[in-house]
DNA sequence: ATCGATAGTCTCTAGACAGCATGTC
DNA sequence: CTAGAGACTATCGAT
């Protein structure tokens, strides 16, 4: 194809458009996976566009968004899907440049903060994430109103157990709700690529071409060997190196490789598998690029310990300090237990070439575009499910993927580290399984367990789903279906409806009848004497049939007692959700969170009436601790011994704990959760939990804003549970206040007296101690601050006028909004309380 | 006695999505 | 089929 072809300004895009990626965006002619994309994008066809990272995946959907919103279908909308908030924010920015000059507004959708939905309704393109799509479409079916097209992208993460069912489902929903909305997946390259084709009905574009060239090669202690190249068309070098050895240790190879591609100008992303390897390596990379600068470039050591020591003073953490020091050496660690200030910081000075050298775990991989000419794999196996696996090609890839920075680097350099045994023979294996082998298939996760249970429920509850016929239907609409047979398909789906059932997330509607829903028509105070008498609730059944005769093997496979006989849900079966179910799939809760916590809240209720065992706020974070839906910390091995302040925390609060607490490691990873979620609600200091805990500043944060959420659920749950009689509801009210009072000073991270001033904009937990210290205990406080005590107050150290200013600014507007807000615990209407 | 290199032993393991509520002169 | 790096500790030798 000569250049002509690929030219934008004969797409037959609309004008202003092309003018403006043109002028704007400086791009003239598309690259040719592009162009090959765009007859099928622009007849608005289903379109699969397997080309690899940053070549320009992105451009080629906003074209297709803007031929439907401007040209195929005027005043239409789009949605662009990705897998991680921080891409929703990268192609945010570039399409509100676009969107700017073409006059559409762009809406973001990532769950951060009730004030999107605004723009989430009246957006002409919403970027959001797959999970928040999925959300949108179970709350208000409004989101796919005149949606004409939508773009999915990272579209392999469908391979994830975790995320990708979410991504299958809200496909399989969009075409079944908008059979003629264009759909445009964009995916790294992948082994059956096509399979996923054919399951969305679409062309597709398989291209290996990369806007910088890739030199692939291994690294066997110091001997280089390049093996491959994937070239660019413009690509100066494109023929393979000749093997060289590196300069430099043999100990340390990647040192050999920083120094290497220092001198030759570049920088050096190292991947290595563990968060601890991460810092490590940056230490010693740092360490000796430190003495190496010295000798050798001493004027950027000032600019170096200028960023150092911004880093130093927003450190709060011993790991922050740690990460001020590598970056005096040029070099910087990166990971998640990073906060998310630090991170940012990184990213940019590296991006600005400030640092030479990140030492990453997979984050940096999936996460924004942050090129370098060179990139390293050190460590090609990861420890998962207690033993140490390869990583996957697909993954290998994406981190190799990052070499070449287009415009900078002539070609980028791949390489992969080989150690144990004979290097050579291991270079070649590594090469032929990473370099020259086949990316892994794409197959359904979506049949597992958690994936099932909370999509199924989904469907039903608020996927407008009522017959177990159109329940398989729709099932069968989805990639599993696609790829799966459809009586697995459908025992899968049967078993779980089960499930649904016994918990009551579900009901049948037109069967059976006297038998399923018997629990139901109990008028409540049997369920109370029940619970008042001491009767287990929750597991009682209606009529116990005879043991199933058949199928025996999938009702074992998923340990659920079956309350009926029937093993084959009928076609014509009709399922409703319960209202619990109902509020469970909004509150995007996995079922089996909202059973635990359910059947923990009854236990605390009934504490609460018979004043026996306590119900603390740890009580609730444990809980909250032990549902799938929260990422438990793990124990260390020192915190397992006998007598270690971990089993002593687990004795002190064992009569707070609200469900079984066996004394495996498991129940030890949920005191330490609720523990260090403790630290951070009774203002210990960050510092002082990692040094305690061992857990990272930027772990506690990720820790408490999950157990905000599943707290706030957790209410919901509560207020929605019918089992008590009216007597006690108060008592449920009361749990209800105490899981409000908790999930507050979890957010904010403080004792229940600074939870007014915590609402004061700039005011966090800190400042609001100090304040409090000088006797302001309300916002009204601020206000009424005598002159002196301001003086006093903006003298204080990290405090100033400014601050101060901006503090008393934003007190005046909630100080009045906070009178009518304020609502009392006392005032709230008990579940089922008539308006009087 | 002190320090330091070295070998042997023990310990530990990546990442990250979701809810909320509502006007304002 | 399926660990290996990093942190810590013991040991021994040089000074």
């Amino acid at each position: 194809m000569g250049e002509p072809e690929r030219s934008v300004s004969k797409l037959g895009l609309p004008d202003n458009f092309t003018n403006f990626i043109q002028n704007d965006w400086g791009i003239e002619t598309l690259h040719p996976p592009q162009a090959d994309a765009m007859p099928s994008i622009l007849q608005g066809k289903n379109t699969m566009v397997c080309i690899p990272t940053a070549s320009g995946k992105s451009l080629v959907a906003y074209m297709g968004i803007v031929n439907q919103l401007l040209t195929a279908n005027p005043g239409s909308r789009g949605i662009y899907i990705v897998p991680l908030k921080a891409l929703a924010t990268e192609k945010l920015e570039e399409l509100k440049q676009l969107g700017e000059s073409l006059g559409l507004k762009i809406g973001l959708g990532i769950g951060d903060a009730p004030s999107e939905t605004r723009q989430i309704d009246d957006c002409d393109i919403l970027v959001c994430t797959s999970e928040k799509l999925d959300s949108l479409m179970r709350s208000k079916a409004e989101v796919l109103r005149r949606v004409s097209v939508v773009v999915a992208d990272e579209f392999h993460l469908l391979n994830d157990s975790h995320r990708g069912p979410t991504m299958e489902i809200n496909l399989a929903r969009i075409r079944h709700l908008l059979p003629d909305a264009q759909i445009i997946t964009l995916s790294a390259t992948v082994g059956n690529s096509q399979d996923l084709a054919d399951w969305l009905n679409s062309d597709l574009v398989v291209s290996e071409w990369r806007p910088v060239s890739l030199e692939y090669a291994t690294l066997a202690e110091l001997d280089l060997e390049p093996r491959a190249i994937q070239k660019s068309e413009f690509s100066s070098s494109s023929n393979l190196g000749p093997p060289r050895t590196l300069n430099g240790p043999k100990s340390h190879i990647a040192w050999a490789a920083l120094s290497d591609v220092y001198e030759d100008g570049g920088q050096l992303l190292v991947f290595v598998s563990s968060r601890r390897s991460a810092q490590s390596e940056a230490k010693k990379l740092g360490q000796r690029m430190e003495k190496y600068l010295q000798k050798n470039n001493p004027e950027v050591l000032p600019k170096l310990k200028e960023l150092s020591q911004r880093l130093a003073r927003s450190s709060n953490s011993a790991m922050g300090d740690t990460l001020a020091e590598c970056v005096k050496g040029g070099v910087a660690f990166h990971h998640a237990g990073l906060m998310h200030a630090q991170r940012t910081e990184i990213e940019n000075a590296f991006k600005e070439r400030l640092l030479y050298c990140l030492s990453a775990t997979p984050t940096l991989a999936a996460g924004v575009n942050l090129p370098a000419r060179r990139v390293l794999v050190r460590d090609l196996k990861r420890f998962d499910d207690g033993m140490s696996r390869l990583l996957p090609v697909m993954e290998v890839k994406q981190m190799l993927g990052r070499a070449g920075r287009p415009r900078y680097d002539p070609v980028g350099e791949a390489w992969l580290a080989c150690k144990g045994g004979d290097p050579r023979q291991m270079a070649d294996e590594i090469a032929d399984r990473y370099i020259h082998g086949p990316v892994e298939d794409i197959t359904s996760k979506l049949a597992a367990e958690p994936a099932m249970r909370f999509h199924l429920l989904s469907s039903i509850a608020t996927g407008g789903l009522q017959t177990r016929r159109a329940i398989g239907e729709f099932f069968a609409g989805t990639y599993l279906g696609h790829t799966q047979t459809n009586s697995y398909l459908q025992e899968t789906i049967d078993s779980m409806l089960r499930w649904l059932v016994e918990k009551r997330f579900i009901r049948r509607t037109n069967i059976g009848v006297e038998e399923e829903d018997w629990d139901d028509e109990l008028p409540s105070w049997v369920d109370a004497a029940q619970a008042a008498s001491g009767v287990t609730m929750g597991k009682k059944k209606s009529v116990e049939p005879a043991e199933a005769t058949f199928g025996f093997q999938r009702a074992s496979r998923i340990s659920v007692q079956t309350s009926s006989s029937i093993e084959i849900e009928a076609l014509d079966n009709e399922y409703e959700a319960t209202p619990m179910g109902e509020r469970v799939a909004q509150l995007y809760i996995d079922p089996l969170s909202a059973d635990i916590l359910l059947e923990g809240l009854r236990r605390a209720v009934r504490r609460i009436v018979r004043k026996t065992l306590p119900v603390t706020s740890f009580s609730l974070c444990h809980l909250v601790a032990a549902t799938p839906d929260f990422i438990s910390l793990w124990p260390k091995s020192k915190e397992l011994e006998f007598g270690s302040d971990l089993r002593q925390k687990a004795a002190i609060v064992e009569d707070e704990l609200l469900i079984e607490s066996p004394i495996d490691e498991r129940a030890m990873g949920m005191v330490k959760s609720a523990w260090c979620t403790e630290f951070w609600y009774e203002e210990k200091d960050l510092r002082d939990i990692e040094k305690e805990l061992g857990v990272t500043p930027g772990d506690v944060y990720s820790r408490t804003d999950l157990m905000g959420w599943l707290l706030l659920a957790a209410r919901e749950i509560l207020l929605r549970d019918d089992v008590f009689a009216e007597e006690h509801l108060g008592y449920v009210a009361d749990l209800a206040g105490l899981l409000e009072l908790t999930r507050a000073r979890v957010r904010a991270g403080c004792k229940e007296d600074l939870l007014q001033l915590v609402q004061v904009r700039n005011v966090g937990r800190n400042r609001a101690r100090t304040l409090s210290e000088m006797g302001i205990r309300t916002p009204a406080d601020l206000l009424a601050m005598s002159a002196k005590d301001l003086d006093k107050l903006k003298s204080k150290r990290g405090w100033g006028p400014i601050l101060v200013g901006r503090i008393l600014d934003s007190v005046k507007k909630i100080s009045t909004k906070h009178e009518t807000k304020q609502s009392r615990s006392d005032d709230e209407p008990l579940p089922g309380e008539r308006q009087g």
